[in-house]
DNA sequence: TATTGTTATACTCTATAACTATA
DNA sequence: TATAGTTATAGAGTATAACAATA
């Protein structure tokens, strides 16, 4: 006869293999998805989650922050900066403070296209969570937060 | 006062933008988290994705399938499938059934790397899921599960 | 004719290293 | 000298369209 505890190890490891295998998947198919969604509004996935980190950064900031914040080296986002700018999504304002530097910040247009993003992904999750349950709901909602932070935590230590 | 239907009302928005929240921010952090894990054994997502797909579907398939299964175009899956041959890593087999196709399968120096890293990550995961308690821990796993299953059915529609 | 896979093309992302301007 | 940002470079992924070989 197993032991309790051994019990409780065969389960961990199904577990284990359980979320390795989800976590994956989700991830690829998120960026898939994500990418096909995004298209229809001419906009790839790092531009737009550097618009993104430009809008939770909330007010005009740096090259640099907004590279961390887009988690990009900043060459990569000065590309990314260029095409926006192009469509007046995003602008580079002076900084009388540092000539090296500029304050950029999305335009009102960029701030439209990224609500008018956010409200159809919002629609669609809405259809899905409506079948859960409260309960079920904030659950979910917690321990994916939890997991998210995790992850995050974890990036940032292997910089 | 306000009604019992309007609250939840209510709760039902604040969860659906907690939840648009967070699994767009963890579309990105599981990318590039995955981008930089994958460096050190010199491979990209895709490749790393088309190799997990591979190894999924079990046995040798034509490049068509592979590309449905990996969420690619043939023409992305050609290049992918040149550079991974280059390294041994998969290997394109004659069909004879059939002389325009190939049947495309894991070398055994691919399925062994594919182990490599798949050990690795279930051990990252073992710290973090071994402190959630085990009723927490799988209704979790059932909860990402039918998200999962619920993104990829879209995915599907949206062809 | 239809299908399988590749090639051609054009563009974006990505990181590293070299560089320019400013502090 | 150090820092902010860009440019140069090389390579990978991506989709569309044109193409070759085979069915």
């Amino acid at each position: 006869m197993t032991s309790i505890t051994a019990e409780l190890d065969r389960q961990l490891q199904a577990d284990v293999n359980t979320m390795a295998r989800i976590t994956t998947e989700m991830g690829w198919v998120t960026h898939r998805q994500q990418a096909q969604r995004l298209k229809s509004f001419d906009l790839t996935v790092p531009q737009f989650m550097t618009m993104r980190a430009l809008a939770q950064i909330g007010q005009a900031c740096t090259m640099s922050e907004l590279a961390e914040a887009a988690l990009q080296v900043s060459a990569t986002i000065t590309g990314i900066i260029n095409r926006l700018e192009e469509r007046d999504l995003v602008e580079r304002l002076l900084n009388p403070a540092d000539r090296r530097s500029f304050r950029v910040s999305l335009t009102s247009t960029g701030l439209n296209l990224l609500d008018e993003i956010a409200q159809q992904k919002r629609s669609r999750l809405q259809t899905y969570m409506s079948h859960l349950p409260t309960t079920k709901r904030q659950e979910l909602l917690g321990l994916l937060n939890d997991y998210l932070q995790a992850m995050q935590t974890e990036l940032e230590e292997t910089d």
